[in-house]
DNA sequence: ACCTGATTGCGTATGCTATACACACATCGT
DNA sequence: ACGATGTGTGTATAGCATACGCAATCAGGT
């Protein structure tokens, strides 16, 4: 379970890239790192990932708890290996016009908003460092492509992507955080919490939010709010853009 | 421990808003919620969240684990508290010109990430929702404060201070899970990992940052990629301020 | 002054978790 | 054929959150 390469990175990490050396003797393995994965998958899907525990997920397969432990070093590389794996890669959208970078990189945050939709549980996966598995590789390669016609340099590039990609996430999970608020405690309602709780001449700005209607728990401005915060990053590298020589 | 209030909230949370009754028969309490919290926080600033259990936590109080249940009722609720406590109030800076808001958003920004410096941890506390907790209503208070200037809707500084105050965690969560990793591991030289790892082919973009150095492990540019960052938002900013009719 | 009922803190018990370790067995290169 | 190596398994450990029941404590109503 050595890294068998010199990067430094989990064995496992390494085979989901498909590295492999030649057949050591021993047993043919029975099990498969991506059968794993997959069953691990399932049960956060449909159970939850707090459901996912390595003793459910050996269950699943039909296994020993400690079988699982020949293909991860632990836990936390089987979440790291769920998270690649549900994510997939990026959907294949047709080839736009270079210069146009800003609806290719729109759809690319949308694309990625409906990878989180279908997978909320990947919210709850703590973030191990920056993105080293397939998929998330495959995901950075399609945001710098879309940057391409910008003439921005490729830290600048980068940069937007990482920062992108938060955006997303980070609405994601607020979102979801509230549809699961909801989903078995007392639905709580926010605004009327807070108009109960502040004191307006403590809190006069956000008190004029709350009267303003501005803090609601409604589900339908989700949408716009999210496009609102993806325009303002927009926007932001738009002004970049231009401000360089390209 | 139901909530006294009507608002639907967890009574541990009212408690930290100050919200008492008049007080019941039974023995005096001798815990505080405030101190159950401070002990939480410094065992968490010590050792690592992971350390904060409810036995180490009445451990370090002297009391039983069980009589922490009398104060919260479930960790989730306690680890929320933390978070409130260990960030605290907003900083108080000299209110500068009220049309200049992209000064104050900025320290407001670069204030945030400086308690995220200071507390880590915070960073691997599940977010449960939109803030609600005090302290965490005064920093959305001061921020909405500093874009009074704007012209924009109520909704629309919501959006805006939701949004920076995101970025503001990812980023923090990219360093902080940078250097945590470097900390215990084999420090993984990540630009080297990708190298080997990726094919040219099939990752041209991403292989052009890698060849350019965009990809790199070094804390120097740190501050500078936060920067440029916070620098897009606040862009994003201007523009809707200069769009929208003042 | 006494009782009632609420509330505190505690001890114990349950069921769950990740994972370390030792074993039996299968297969490869020699 | 043999030694080395890897596989799956069973058992054991240490930790976790928390449900439950009990004894002691105290405020308010009588």
């Amino acid at each position: 379970m050595s890294d068998g390469d010199g990067t430094g990175l989990p064995a496992s990490i390494e085979a989901a890239w498909g590295v492999r050396g030649r057949t050591p003797p021993g047993p043919r393995p029975g099990l498969t790192l991506e059968r794993i994965v997959a069953a691990a998958v399932e049960v956060a899907s449909t159970d939850g990932l707090a459901a996912v525990s390595m003793v459910r997920v050996a269950k699943e397969l039909g296994v020993s708890t400690m079988a699982l432990y020949r293909y991860v070093a632990a836990k936390d590389e089987l979440l790291d290996l769920m998270v690649d794996a549900a994510t997939g890669p990026p959907p294949v959208h047709e080839q736009a016009d270079p210069e146009q970078w800003r609806p290719g990189l729109s759809l690319w945050a949308r694309d990625y908003l409906a990878v989180l939709r279908r997978h909320p549980w990947i919210l709850q996966v703590p973030i191990p460092g920056p993105p080293i598995a397939p998929n998330q590789i495959a995901w950075l390669e399609r945001g710098l492509t879309q940057l391409r016609g910008t003439g921005l340099t490729e830290s600048e590039k980068l940069s937007v992507i990482m920062l992108l990609g938060g955006v997303v996430r980070n609405w994601a999970s607020l979102a979801a955080g509230i549809h699961a608020a909801g989903d078995q405690r007392p639905p709580i309602h926010y605004a009327s919490a807070l108009a109960r709780l502040i004191d307006v001449r403590r809190f006069p700005a956000v008190s004029a939010a709350l009267a303003a209607g501005a803090i609601d728990d409604d589900q339908d401005d989700a949408d716009a709010e999210f496009a609102f915060g993806l325009d303002r990053v927009l926007d932001g590298v738009d002004t970049l853009t231009r401000r360089n020589p390209s």
